[in-house]
DNA sequence: ACTTTTTTTGACTAGATGGTCAAGTTAAAA
DNA sequence: TTTTAACTTGACCATCTAGTCAAAAAAAGT
C-alpha cells in the first residue's frame, strides 16, 4: 500500500472539464481537446475517471456540488427572500448579454443526453429537484417575513418557477437577448407580488 | 437535357431524417443511421443535399414548413382563442407521457446547435419568431373576440408564452410527467384570465 | 434506336474517435 | 535501501466519421 501521489488535483481538473462540456456538450467534445483543456495526459484521465462518460457524470455532480449549491445558498442568504428571487433571474438575464453564453449545464444536458441516458438523467432528475426544493424554501422563507400569504402554493410555484429558469437557460444558448428575458420576467415573476 | 428521375421523393427522406435528428440531436446521428433510416444510398444523400450539416438546415427548414406552421394554423383556428391557446400548451404536456419524448427539434438545436453554428441559430430565431408572432395574433383574437381586455400588451405576453412553451419543452425530454406540467401550466396560464 | 444526362451503386479514403498497452518513472512504506 | 504500488508517457488499435470516386444503370428527349 503504497504509491505515487497524483501530479494533479482531481477537484482541478474536473472542473476544467465540467466547463468544456458546458459549452460545448457532450458529443461535441472530444477527448484529445478534453486532455488539452485539462492539462493531463490520456492514461491518466483515464486512470482517475474511468471513462469519458463516466468524466461526464462525474462534471455534471461537479457541477451540482459547486454552481447548484451555491444557487441555493444564494437565494437562502439573509436580507428578503423575494428579492433573492428576483436576483437570481435577473442574473440569468444579465448572462444572456455575455457572448457566447452556455446557459446551464443541466438544462443543456437534459434535452442533450437525457432522453438516451439513464444514468445522466437521474443525476439531472436529482439537481433539478435540489433547485426546486431550493425555491421552495425560499417561498417559505418569504411567507415567514409577510411578503407572501399563508396560504401561498410554495411547492406549485416553486416548481412554476424552476419551469421559467429552464426555459430562459434554453433562450439564452439561442438567442441571447437580456432585454426580451426581462421582459419575461416581468410578466413571470408577477406571481410574487399578489 | 434528359436525365433520369430521382428514385425517391426529396420531401419523403427529408421528413425521415427530421424524424432522426429530432430524436437524437446533430452530433450524435451518424451519416449511416441516417442513411438507412432514409432508406437512400450515400451519394443519393450527397446529390440531393449537399452534406450533413446542409441536410440538417434542410431538415430543421422543413421541420419548419410542417410542423410549426401547423402549430399556428391550429393557434388561429375557428373557436376560442384562448381556448386554443389552453389546448396547445395541453398537448405539450400530453406528449410529455410518451416514453421517449422527443420535445422540439428547435428547442433541442437552439440547445445543442445555436451558440456555435450561426446559420443553425439564424434558422431557430426565424421559427422562433414564427411561434412569437402567432402567439401574438391569437391573442390579438382573444381581445377582438372580448375575452381580454383591450390594454392587454399582447407583444409582452406573448414573448413569456414562448418562454413557457421553450421550458415545457426542455423539461419533457429530461424528467417527462405530464402531472408537473400540468401544476405549472395551471400557474401559467393564469394571465390569460386577468 | 441512339444519345445524353442523371441517378445509383459500392468500393474507397483520410482523419478522428474513444480506448488500451506496456514500459518507464516516481515516491511512499517496510 | 529495497520494495512495491501508483502515476506518467507515448505509441498503438480497432472502429467509426464524414465525404469522394468512378463505373454501371436507367430514363428522358431526339
Amino acid at each position: 500500500m503504497a504509491g505515487r501521489k497524483l501530479a494533479f488535483e482531481r477537484e482541478v481538473v474536473l472542473d476544467k472539464a465540467m466547463d468544456l462540456f458546458w459549452e460545448k456538450g457532450y458529443h461535441a467534445t472530444g477527448l484529445t481537446e478534453l486532455l488539452e483543456r485539462m492539462g493531463i495526459k490520456r492514461q491518466s484521465l483515464y486512470n482517475t475517471f474511468g471513462n469519458k462518460h463516466d468524466l461526464f457524470l462525474a462534471a455534471i455532480a461537479h457541477y451540482g456540488a459547486t454552481i447548484v449549491t451555491n444557487l441555493e445558498s444564494e437565494l437562502l442568504k439573509p436580507g428578503s427572500a423575494i428579492a433573492n428571487i428576483e436576483a437570481f433571474f435577473e442574473r440569468i438575464a444579465q448572462n444572456a448579454g455575455i457572448l457566447g453564453c452556455r446557459g446551464c449545464l443541466v438544462v443543456n444536458t437534459m434535452v442533450e443526453l437525457a432522453p438516451h441516458d439513464p444514468q445522466v438523467a437521474a443525476e439531472v432528475e436529482r439537481l433539478c429537484q435540489q433547485v426546486e426544493r431550493a425555491f421552495e424554501a425560499t417561498l417559505k422563507q418569504a411567507i415567514a417575513e409577510g411578503d407572501l400569504p399563508k396560504d401561498f402554493d410554495t411547492k406549485k410555484i416553486a416548481r412554476y418557477l424552476y419551469h421559467i429558469a429552464l426555459g430562459l437557460n434554453a433562450r439564452t444558448k439561442g438567442i441571447p437577448n437580456p432585454d426580451d428575458l426581462r421582459d419575461t420576467l416581468e410578466i413571470a415573476l408577477a406571481v410574487l407580488h399578489p
